[in-house]
DNA sequence: AGCTCTATGTATAAATA
DNA sequence: TTATTTATACATAGAGC
């Protein structure tokens, strides 16, 4: 895509892997969203990168493992702080 | 897309609407695909049409939905079978 | 119901600031 | 670096089988 053609392998550059992924998971919660709207359908996608740090769509907003995760490290956590995307 | 622009809204045609959920399922999981190892990147994708079908994208491919879904509906079902995509 | 085709819109890699 | 631009590749809506 975009200037040469992309092939399906781990990028070994740091700086240009972490720069694609934020571009592609914002990419994927796009499509995800217009899937749910458009076809009525309910998605859930949890990401994690690969230092450890997870990201999550949810349409409905279940939040379950947001809530899971936020548990994890903060149990105190009030809930109307959870809220994703 | 294609031959005109989409709106987000649900698509009210049940045949066009089918149609487009399974072309947009199948390009979600090839985006995710391609996240997870562009990325090293692990990704879950789960999805329930409007009728109640579940379509799931692992990787690495737990199938722990898979296995609970199968499990609900056929309890003696072999493992070899679960394989999803 | 499922396929192919293709015009058109979208996503994004690389360049640039 | 991080943000913006833009050229190019990709996804897909609608048409026609």
């Amino acid at each position: 895509m975009g200037r040469g053609k992309v092939e399906l392998k781990k990028i070994e550059n740091p700086t240009n892997r972490q720069v694609t992924f934020s571009k592609r998971r914002m990419g994927l919660f796009k499509k995800s969203n217009e899937l749910a709207i458009l076809c009525d359908a309910q998605i859930r996608v949890i990401i994690f990168s690969g230092s450890g740090r997870m990201y999550e769509y949810s349409n409905p907003p279940w939040r379950i493992a947001s809530v899971f995760d936020r548990y994890l490290k903060a149990p105190s956590t009030h809930f109307e702080e959870m809220d994703i995307q």
